[in-house]
DNA sequence: CTTATTACGCAACACCGTTGCTATACGCTG
DNA sequence: CAGCGTATAGCAACGGTGTTGCGTAATAAG
């Protein structure tokens, strides 16, 4: 099972390298992702080559740029492949289509009825593919990503309790949508493909981030170190529960002085002021431990006073932040709006096929121990991990 | 200055896989290092052909298990590379000399006097290098190790404001030390260090950890996703600086509520209880946002108390996480005990260049825009990262 | 027209892990 | 003790990666 570094994976590297340099880029050159790549040119043109071959990318002319041959330019090609993104919320399912640059070029919204089950929610899931499918050539729909509250395991592709819905206990969704829609799926937290979302827009600077998303309760999407952070079990971002007052009111989480209970309370009197400032202490906590240089604002209980917010957190983070000059961090709203899951749970899926893989696992749990040697067999020929 | 993915990041990749399976093993097989990592016996072989001419591994005979050709087997020479290891604390300098397989050798422990200058270190530091680097042969020494007191800046190897020492403000001391020493110098933060030990020891399973230290303040190593997390500006780690009551009394960094305050005013007037379960509830809302797998206690001013730390932490984690049986953490005391930051040190350095890389870097900064390209020609031969 | 400059791309190359196959060493069987 | 089945080691050929060397093409400048 474990994927070892091979030629395989030295191509599908440098080939999601030069992908991903050319999807910021309108048109891009030789020389251009060379120098941003570290390949060089004569690689270059074989990655090219492999790229133009599997339709990703075309010419696009030449540039003449003074003395000397013109370069040859290519750009991507948008509408080579599609990815659905769909945000699952408690009341509302909203879902996109987009294109490989991660264009929105979509969207739907529809309510969900009060305690919707699974099924109803493939339902609504099968509808809205329909509806985004037709406008994409047949063959060229990567899949869809489902962006869903949690606790869910992404790892399993399973919710374990969605927060606040009855019927959501242990349900195989990622399998159980695959089969329906017949597309490959991928389920996820939706603050974490809310930031892979935003960072697959944002570009490399963006290495160390945090969507905190404020709607019906507050959870973290950790971008840490150039990849998604989703933890141990595929929990982590349960930022609201963050105890900031020891001895605060009860949570249903059964702590006190949870962020999200306090939070909440001052939103719900009106006192948006104090919501902010609450937030902001949760988010200079957790800059205090994680030192991310972006931090996302986001969720439909936030952006309607987008303002405030921003204002207090920037305030809370230049001036509470010991150091604030060296540890700099950058408050703003997402690049995509209300769209942020949904759009981030299909560059999630984008992200799978053509974006750059985490590296090839460590050596895993296959053995514990390698002093005594296998006692069966076992298949030496181990299944080379397909694309 | 981008490492592009090619032939040499594979082998070097797979020559660290080996040596990962060999450090954690006794002896080893061919068989078994290929089930491990992937990889094809044959290619195995190849491998550790390589590393046999290094000398970092050594053929160890053969081992029948029933019918067949005997295997060979190999081990891996522990005195075949050295690091030496440096916690500086603010008033303790304690050193170690670490094997290839972590093993401490030897530690040796000195005061430092208040206020100590970089000078001062450096002589101490090479004062301890002399009497430590004599056990073993001179060219085995990979290099020196520094954990220290942040903040400081570990890209940079700068020390930024190391805490309560007056003379340490922007001292770029790994260049210093460098020099001084004559060997590879890495700096880092006391914590990240540590927990760089810790995992190097534990294994593959150890992939999302923090390590929380208590003494003379409380701060955090981040071991995330298999690799040591620094942050955007590799700072990460003030955990001691998360508000958990926000009309808490003012702490030095200008908040109040911290943690650290509360934390240290309860071990002050003797109340470890009341200490240990504030602990606790920064380690939960650390568990909450991040959920790791492992939680370490260290640090001088815990480890006298360990067992009441333990007590209370493991409680608060098994009653006060949400769904503790899925989201179940491991808590424990370091391995190493009071030599986890120098030896992680140290093996910070071997895993500089023995362990696995973190993965070529995606395009950096290199290119802002591909759009309007190069300006000046640049040289395109890319400099090999040599090994 | 000639020259310098810049970029492209073929062909040969070095080196990676993989595959096919043979040689070797063992337990077992008769 | 010879023959067989089995498990392992390793040589040799292979496919495929990025790299290097070098000839070719297209442009501006003289």
């Amino acid at each position: 099972m474990v994927k070892p570094a091979d030629l395989d994976f030295l191509r599908d590297y440098n080939d999601a390298s030069v992908v991903a340099v050319a999807r910021r880029a309108r048109v891009f050159d030789r020389a251009t992702i060379a120098s941003a790549t570290g390949l060089t040119p004569q690689a270059v043109s074989k990655v090219v080559a492999r790229l133009v071959a599997a339709g990703l990318v075309e010419p696009d002319g030449v540039r003449r740029q003074g003395v000397g041959k013109p370069a040859s330019v290519y750009r991507l090609v948008p509408n080579s492949r599609y990815a659905i993104g769909a945000h699952v919320a408690r009341r509302t399912l909203r879902m996109v289509l987009s294109d490989l640059t991660g264009q929105v070029l979509n969207t739907i919204v529809g309510p969900l009825p009060p305690d919707f089950t699974p099924e109803r929610l493939l339902d609504e899931l099968a509808a809205g593919v329909g509806r985004l499918a037709g406008e994409c050539r047949a063959g060229r729909l990567v899949g869809v990503g489902i962006g869903m509250v949690g606790p869910l395991d992404h790892a399993q592709g399973v919710v374990r309790d969605a927060h606040r819905l009855r019927h959501w206990h242990d349900v195989p969704l990622r399998e159980m949508a695959a089969e329906r829609l017949g597309l490959p799926v991928m389920l996820d937290k939706d603050v974490a493909a809310g930031v892979v979302g935003e960072a697959w827009l944002r570009g490399p600077h963006f290495r160390d981030a945090a969507l905190i998303m404020v709607e019906s309760g507050i959870g973290a999407g950790l971008w840490l170190g150039g990849s998604a952070y989703r933890g141990a079990h595929t929990n982590a971002g349960e930022f609201g529960h963050m105890v900031v007052q020891t001895d605060g009111p009860p949570c249903v989480c059964g702590r006190r002085g949870c962020l999200e209970t306090l939070h909440d309370r001052a939103l719900a009197r009106g006192d948006v002021g104090t919501a902010a400032r609450v937030l902001a202490v949760g988010v200079v906590n957790l800059l205090q431990t994680l030192d991310v240089g972006h931090v996302v604002l986001a969720g439909a209980d936030l952006l309607p006073h987008a303002a405030a917010y921003l204002e207090a957190v920037r305030t809370a983070v230049r001036t509470e932040v010991p150091r604030a000059d060296w540890l700099a961090a950058e408050v703003t709203t997402p690049a995509l709006g209300v769209d942020v899951i949904a759009a981030g749970a299909a560059m999630g899926m984008l992200n799978e096929r053509y974006g750059l893989p985490t590296g090839p696992r460590p050596a895993e749990a296959a053995k514990e121990r390698a002093e005594e040697p296998a006692e069966e067999p076992g298949d030496p020929a181990a299944a080379r991990a397909g694309g």
